[in-house]
DNA sequence: ATAACATATTCACATATGTACATATGTGGT
DNA sequence: ACCACATATGTACATATGTGAATATGTTAT
């Protein structure tokens, strides 16, 4: 494999950890404020290890961070411009949908009031 | 499902879009000029039905879009902020691998010159 | 050391994804 | 109609990914 290769591999394995709703939802909830893996496990009523598992993904690809506080473990955004970046993919994709389906007229409009 | 979850859902395919080596450098190769599937397959030397298959997956994203003229299929890019974003990430990763092994260093090198 | 809590990992399973090969569809020229 | 070229699709296969249940690891307090 070329370097070049190997480059776009790797470009291609950070755009994989952004690659799945629950992840999108951690992203844009540690953009609020860092938070704990119990924390996150109750906003977004989902099984502990389920979100241990995408946390260690988002860790591996260096998109979050994590630091030891006793019994807890945080974790927070590592670079902010990840979320400026899915911001953009986000209004992309509602500009999209717009010149469809009706759930994308309603979800553009849930989502306006965001971006 | 809710509203939200089918959005996040909705991005996080989008994203999938771009969760792929050769998906990314199609994307880069249209954000310099539209091309051919022709053209395509011989510059990323891959063979044609593989990447006729990520050039639907990329148009089903909203990513490019497809005109026909004659026997060929031109696609292009749909919107250049998806460029953009895709920096955005790369610059990211970039300066994350750059504090961990000697491919990040080469990677990071040859990389700076494009960004 | 033990108990109680927070987080991480293992396993098994279903589903999704990427690829190559062969083949089908579409388009223009003769 | 036929042929040649460009693109798209069907099939089969290997690999990757997400999930829940059970369990393991780590941390603090007593």
């Amino acid at each position: 494999m070329t370097l070049k290769e190997e480059v776009y591999r790797l470009h291609a394995n950070l755009c994989s950890g952004i690659a799945d709703p629950k992840r999108i939802l951690i992203l844009y909830h540690l953009a609020d404020s860092p938070a704990t893996v119990s924390t996150l496990t109750e906003i977004l009523e989902t099984p502990q290890p389920t979100i241990s598992r995408h946390l260690k993904i988002l860790k591996e690809c260096g998109l979050v961070s994590a630091t030891r506080d006793g019994k807890a473990v945080i974790y927070s955004l590592t670079d902010r411009r990840v979320i400026k970046a899915l911001d953009v993919l986000r209004l992309v994709l509602v500009e999209t949908l717009e010149s469809k389906s009706d759930l994308a007229k309603t979800a553009s409009d849930s989502l306006n009031t965001k971006l």
